[in-house]
DNA sequence: AATATTAATGAAATCGATTGCGCAAAAATA
DNA sequence: TATTTTTGCGCAATCGATTTCATTAATATT
């Protein structure tokens, strides 16, 4: 049992057993593994030929220690599980790996203090950069901001705190909006309401006046009662519609900042016996994937290219993290895609 | 400019420099910040106090190194924009935040060979335990064998190599698809098609076991011809509709192995005129949200009580290390979720 | 052949927190 | 008062890889 000499058992091989394997100093083993240049390279051969031989494991913890770049970035979301957050992680992590680096992510829950403690823990662990889409509650952010001050890479994505000074990938919703709008208003639908979110949230707040600017600039008049906060569910747009359609005439077409809310509409306006798009037109946002398949209008936000943008535009901070970065805002702007639910003229 | 002496400018606070401030040394800092007993409630709070004034950021990584604890686990899932994995991964990683662990979440993007190099990287990583549901390529995994082999705790979920012996948390797919064709034919269908996936993953493997076992059992025919492979996109299950039920009589209803092909079968027997339940019977599997919409009937997975499940099952592992664990699979059953798609029967 | 270059390696410090061991002062006990 | 026990803290090693600096050996230059 003690033939092997010095097995420290537990954990696992490092540098310096290779080093002691071939006799040579632990740095040489360091640089052969590293491929630096100004080594031997039969050195190098023999180096990694007795790394796997021994099953060496590389120790990431104490080369990020030592090298002070941990190639971690932190990403925080209201909920992961929500097809336009997964869809934008996706494309972050994908870009993000090829570049070498890795994603820590962490859920708010909509929740401002989860959202505080996210931060600190991704701090500690190093991150070097972060990504942040807001929570419902978040209405101001001193933690991001000192974040941003301390000079870590920091960008917010979607749903963002415009006061705050730094980097953000937005939508235009404003326009997004006002196009959605402008394209039921050519279709022939002229009292439009609209189910909103909570206008604190930029997007919200941002696809409503959207909506009422393509009301005044089409000579419609905007009619406070036509628009409903707190339309976001299938629920909210079941509720709303069957309180609006009760009485004739009042509406005939919804435009919702919500595709569940959209669906809701739609729902409730069958069982109504309203006729869709001939009686009543219907848009949603967001173009979830059942969009398609009920032929709901409703607006792409092109979440690929969104996690793309995000993910490159992190990586030129951390990467040229000297030059004295001014801080940029990228709006991708969504598109409309017009289906049957709104496909009122035959034009 | 030369006022403030020793400022090591770049990087941020130190034990050592409270230990310096303080004059006290490291040790006693270190102390005073894990609360650690032996230690004077008077130094632990002062040190507390001056930790927070000189804004004293903790390094985790120092802190890993040394203490050998990572509070990390991997995971890898074939995409994390598929709704069952978002669900999941939801789950997990609310578990283990609770408990003081982090999730690095790796994509296989379905590749065997990007999981192979997930499992490497989330090794180097020193994650302290794994979590995974492999590729579609994924035949046999000497990886994970070796993972296992090392005592590293690993779980396989959802979709497992069943000959790997370790820790599974699985689906009872076999009896979940003989539940749903057993209430079609109670529901009086009798040539049921079955639109399935991959068979050499275990999931789908199962779900044709439990299809054919269940005709079997009530004295029906097993037709390999109504057996379609390939069948769990939405366009997959589009064309083998047009191609099944062009010839009449040929088949009166549908167990998929995919909402999505059964989605598909729905839209094209609309197509072609016929009515669903009462001429066609549709069935998939899965319960996507989009399947409730279209009174789909389907089969639920209990997706959070998966994730939760897989994390506490985790985290005994991890921390029961030295107890000799004996390899465990935890079946779920999933639960049908009869709606109007196969509601032909008034009973 | 003598000197200047270049190439390859080793020694040792370093990253920052943790922790076993030991010492000294304070408190408790005899 | 003398001795034992407890309490609180410091010293220094440690985790494992990286990196600067110095050194030796090999090669090139005149």
């Amino acid at each position: 049992m003690m033939s092997k000499p010095r097995k420290k058992d537990k954990k696992g091989t490092t540098i310096h057993d290779i080093a002691r394997a071939l006799n040579m100093s632990a740095s040489t083993v360091s640089r052969s593994l590293n491929n630096h240049p100004g080594t031997n390279i039969k050195t190098k051969k023999l180096v990694q030929k007795t790394a796997k031989k021994l099953n060496y494991n590389f120790n990431s913890l104490a080369s990020k220690l030592r090298s002070g770049r941990s190639h971690t970035i932190g990403l925080i979301v209201p909920r992961v599980d929500r097809e336009y957050f997964s869809d934008v992680i996706y494309s972050i992590e994908t870009y993000l790996y090829e570049k070498g680096y890795h994603v820590l992510i962490c859920q708010s829950n909509e929740s401002f203090e989860k959202e505080k403690s996210s931060f600190q823990t991704l701090l500690r662990n190093n991150v070097e950069g972060l990504v942040i889409s807001i929570s419902k509650e978040t209405t101001d952010s001193p933690i991001m901001e000192s974040i941003i001050a301390r000079g870590i890479p920091l960008i917010q994505f979607d749903r963002v705190l415009k006061k705050v000074r730094g980097n953000k990938v937005i939508n235009d919703n404003f326009a997004a909006a006002y196009n959605a709008v402008k394209h039921m208003i050519e279709q022939g639908y002229g009292r439009i309401a609209h189910y909103a979110g909570p206008r604190h949230i930029n997007i919200f707040e941002d696809r409503f006046l959207g909506y009422r600017r393509a009301l005044e600039d089409h000579g419609l008049p905007f009619l406070p009662s036509l628009v409903i906060e707190q339309g976001v569910t299938k629920e909210d747009g079941e509720k709303i519609t069957g309180a609006l359609f009760a009485k004739p005439g009042q509406a005939d077409a919804v435009f919702a900042a919500s595709d569940y809310s959209a669906l809701g509409a739609m729902t409730k306006l069958t069982d109504m016996g309203f006729s869709i798009p001939l009686q009543v037109g219907v848009c949603g946002y967001a173009n979830e994937p059942f969009t398609e398949l009920f032929g709901l209008t409703s607006i792409d936000q092109f979440s690929s290219e969104m996690g793309k943008t995000i993910a490159k535009t992190l990586i030129e901070c951390i990467e040229e993290k000297d030059a004295p970065t001014v801080p940029k805002t990228i709006t991708i702007e969504p598109k409309l895609i017009a289906r049957k639910s709104t496909a009122r003229s035959n034009g």
